[in-house]
DNA sequence: GTCTATACCACGATAGAC
DNA sequence: GTCTATCGTGGTATAGAC
């Protein structure tokens, strides 16, 4: 199975394939993406994807590598570049959340300006929301080194909670993070209320980003969940039954 | 286009397909079903899910609307009969929230001791989440009367934040319930820390209540967000760029 | 090494036999 | 009400042109 050496000319090819696949990504998602769509749009050879990729499922993975690794190496040198900046201390909440948007922010707006033909930031969404297993296990394995980092990070700012809820807690997270913006309504009405300015993916974040930290910083719930289980939840059932009658 | 009216017998044809498709959805979400596999593991013939239903996509709406129809009346009824109970007065977030997540809950342990061969949890999860635009305009738009009741008992309970602040909180909310309920990773996570108790879902829906709410309630940025466009901005990109370096 | 043409099997959909 | 045959399209694999 050759793969691309581009022994000196020519990846044009390859690259087109990358940018019909982002395209199609964002679109259609990865089951809802088809090859022959994809080529044709890309101006290729439907065979070239198996040729320059080996598949699919690899041109997917070579895509969101191509940019997921960029996004989580800048992640994780703004977060260290924080740290050193207050040597000792624990950072806040806020403070590592904008290591986790801001990058992104930048990523996208840099993207823009390249004249890329893909709104980054939403791509970013689709592919943490992305159900196909082939994506979720290629994210969740390479990029595990990261998430652990910044868990690390919430953990020495919220040194009251215990590991596990805190790793729910950072769970909800990533979902309101990635559902918001992989979604596409939301977009619409966005780009309706501020049709001429291109940052207002930067107004969204700064409504998302107070409203996770509050959320990270909530006390636990009055009784003790992990100890409460055995006959609370006896006594909810039966209400919930109430209620329905 | 004909469909079953079922004379005197033997709707079980139509039965097992709905089943069949609830465990296949779970599993593939709706591009990643096919048809084929779903019949066979119905035992019917490919032809007789186009014969009762007119076709996937018909399908797989007949499927969702009988669980969410009944999920939604619940969640309505919930919040009618809190409301009732403290006339006059708006409720607080908890309470609103706990009305949206608890018909999850109930319906989840009915379906399960009922016998039913899937987590509906999980199935409400991964509905909310699916990126197929044919399922995310059937529950958009069969289900905004509700999503609307809802967000007036939010309004209600958090008077001090303007309309459109409100609509990206409630879409926070639903971004972090839906991820959450669609995961399949924390759900084996949770099987592993109590393996032989099955209302683990309540615990988690426990500690997602408190994450949210705090979230609803946390004070708006102290710059008003969509006053600070201007200039702010600039400043923060040469902020990124900087970092960068 | 790069790309194309083409054949292969599984998919959703449909018409018509039983 | 059920099933078979068939059509266009999906991902995949490979032989061979340049």
């Amino acid at each position: 199975m050759p793969r691309s050496q581009h022994g000196k000319t020519s990846t044009a090819t390859r690259q087109r394939i990358l940018e019909a696949a982002e395209a199609s990504f964002l679109e259609h998602g990865f089951d809802g993406t088809s090859l022959r769509m994809l080529t044709a749009a890309a101006k290729v050879n439907l065979a070239a994807v198996h040729y320059h990729f080996g598949g699919k499922e690899e041109l997917f993975r070579a895509m969101l590598a191509a940019r997921f690794d960029l996004l989580n190496r800048e992640r994780l040198a703004l977060l260290a570049e924080c740290e050193k900046r207050s040597p000792g201390r624990a950072l806040d909440c806020e403070t590592i959340l904008s290591a986790l948007f801001r990058p992104c922010l930048q990523l996208a707006r840099q993207a823009r300006e390249q004249g890329a033909g893909v709104d980054l930031l939403r791509l970013i969404g689709r592919a943490y929301v992305d159900p196909s297993p082939v994506l979720r296990r290629f994210l969740s394995e390479r990029y595990a080194p990261a998430a652990a980092r910044f868990k690390e990070a919430f953990a020495r700012a919220l040194p009251q909670f215990p590991k596990r809820e805190l790793s729910w807690r950072l769970h909800f997270v990533m979902g309101a993070l990635a559902y918001t913006l992989a979604g596409t309504d939301p977009w619409k009405l966005i780009a309706a209320i501020n049709p001429e300015e291109s940052d207002n993916d930067a107004l969204l974040l700064r409504r998302l980003a107070p409203f996770l930290a509050a959320g990270l910083q909530a006390p636990l719930p009055a009784t003790e969940p992990e100890q409460a289980t055995p006959r609370r939840l006896r006594l909810m059932k039966r209400q919930d039954e109430a209620l329905r009658a």
